[in-house]
DNA sequence: GAATTGAGTTACCCTGCGGTAACCTGATGT
DNA sequence: ACATCAGGTTACCGCAGGGTAACTCAATTC
């Protein structure tokens, strides 16, 4: 057989905290996109449902509700009547987006690809 | 009432592709992983294994074809006996690790906010 | 000739997550 | 008086996707 564990010994300096936990900030449906949506201002609910179509409301409820607890966007009640409810990125959530950028830029070149 | 569908007019020219066509790149359970512990090389099939803990044969290997099948990885077979299998990223896949750096370190601040 | 190894594959089960549809509340417009 | 609107909530249902366990195959070593 002649190897089993040769030279790779895991190269894992613990960064920080770890992908799966850092990743677990944008799980659920419509979570990046919403943060998305969010990247050049804030917007309100039912906005936000027709920026990002097949949500519906209860999965989009859930998700700001995640996001809000998580640190990442922020809720604010307009004294409107009916009430109107604006989310907008918080300053941590604002850097993700430079990050989904460069997601959104490989994926571009994987499809120019073939 | 008064507003309706005020200001925001969804301010979306169009990047190149949209983000959920390109975040289904990183789709798939232990994808973001997968291509973690390959940043800094390649790893054979166990290793990865042995990497991300969790993770089961059959997912790790459906996600591998997956990743390989969409240009992030590629997969080598070493002729030694029995054939050991290297996996690796490709120069596209080497620009996803930037990103979920950029992922990470806001999800490390995030948890030291408190 | 039996056991081990690497890299999977297959059959089966089971849960969680998301979709749909209906409903709610309080203030306003007609 | 009634419908409408914003921003949800609730009950119910279905299935895709992941986990477990057992199996494969060929070459090697004991």
């Amino acid at each position: 057989m002649a190897l089993k564990v040769t030279k790779n010994k895991s190269p894992k300096p613990p960064i920080g905290c770890d992908l799966t936990e850092c990743m677990s900030m944008l799980s659920g449906a419509w979570a990046p996109n919403v943060i998305w949506h969010l990247r050049s201002g804030a917007r309100r609910f039912n906005e936000l449902r027709i920026d990002i179509p097949p949500v519906s409301a209860k999965v989009l409820s859930a998700r700001l509700k995640e996001l809000q607890e998580r640190g990442i966007i922020e809720r604010n009640v307009m004294p409107t009547s009916p009430p109107s409810v604006e989310y907008q990125l918080t300053e941590l959530g604002m850097e993700l987006v430079p990050a989904l950028q460069a997601i959104v830029e490989v994926g571009h070149k994987l499809k120019m690809r073939d």
